[in-house]
DNA sequence: CGTGGAGTTGAATACGATCAACACCGGTGG
DNA sequence: CCACCGGTGTTGATCGTATTCAACTCCACG
């Protein structure tokens, strides 16, 4: 069974593994169910064994914007906040019915007390992070909303299939209408 | 002085700060100067003692688009590929004359095989850069052009001042046109 | 069946890009 | 000292891309 335990090698380490694990907690939830709302101030972590969960933000006039889409095998969290004990930026909900793995934020720091030769791992994974949004941020400020689209596709040919169009014009920072558009003259020109 | 042996507390440990001194070596460049070039396959992180320093990339029209300025006491590395030693997508130069300190990638490695409980900071930076970014992406996805450009004047007063303004709409995501007009109706209504 | 959300299409609009002209320095060299 | 020049920033006209608003179709689901 995916596990977060598998993703941080856990297993490898039954003793440490039991320490943990009453940090990390075991749900099922609902399409739709939330998760977490922006101004909550507990963030968790939320491991995606299987479902699809999404983070996004709400601007003044109350529109979604997706951050981030997490499917199985993925770990969502507000990064802006959880790490550093602020309220919540993002909301986070169930794009499907999902089981998670919701992870307490103290359990890092105690993973890492007692694991520190785990921050190596930590690390990578913040660094690939770093890559994917330092490449988002680009393509945001110098690619057309066509051309963001069709690497979105290339990127992640999974989620295209999963998710409504909406929540990816969403996702692309476009209004459903105009990813609608771009779709009919790419049928109509590549076929 | 200024120095990453502050910025990541290796004073503490003079044993430790000699033993990767070998791998950050000090220089000073011209204002204009080129550090790293698109396609580069050594790839290296900056630290900025005095000036400062920029990363862009260059689209398919030759067109930069500013990833990230750093003044006095910042870091600056092209994370997308130096972690993961592929060529370089940014391009670095420096804005002023700039004193610097030139930080080969493997000396990360090498500091988190010695001490990787050292790292806990490591994690701390790359988590607030994660959260910049995170903040940026949305601010990119939600925001108009004015109300990003309001952002950057409260979160970067510094840069503001020292920088052209042509690059600060090349930061923003607009021409410098559009800027120009923005700051010509904040000056009229606002004063 | 109906009903509501998702997606498509089209018309009108808004925002920013592009292009061009010009003012304003800050150097550089005569 | 001044004349010249290139780079920076401003302003205005025009264009293009994406937004907004509205109408319609099509399913999925009650």
């Amino acid at each position: 069974m995916l596990s977060i335990f598998d993703e941080f090698k856990l297993y490898e380490q039954p003793e440490l593994a039991k320490s943990l694990s009453e940090g990390i907690q075991t749900r099922t939830v609902r399409k739709g169910q939330v998760l977490q709302q922006k101004g909550d101030t507990i963030v968790n972590s939320y491991f995606v064994r299987k479902g699809c969960l999404r983070s996004y933000s709400l601007d003044q006039k109350g529109k979604e914007h997706i951050f981030m889409f997490a499917p199985e095998g993925w770990m969502i969290t507000d990064i802006g906040s959880a790490p550093f004990n602020q309220p919540a930026d993002l909301c986070i909900d169930a794009l499907e019915d999902s089981e998670i793995e919701v992870v307490q934020m103290r359990l890092f720091e105690k993973f890492l007390d007692i694991r520190p030769e785990a921050f190596g791992f930590g690390i990578e994974k913040l660094l690939k992070r770093v890559a994917v949004l330092q490449k988002r941020v680009i393509m945001l400020m110098s690619a057309s909303a066509k051309e963001r689209y069709e690497d979105f596709i290339k990127t992640y040919p999974n989620i295209v299939q999963r998710v409504p169009q909406k929540m990816i014009a969403s996702y692309l920072g476009i209004t459903p209408e105009a990813l609608s558009t771009i779709r009919g003259e790419m049928a109509r020109n590549g076929l």
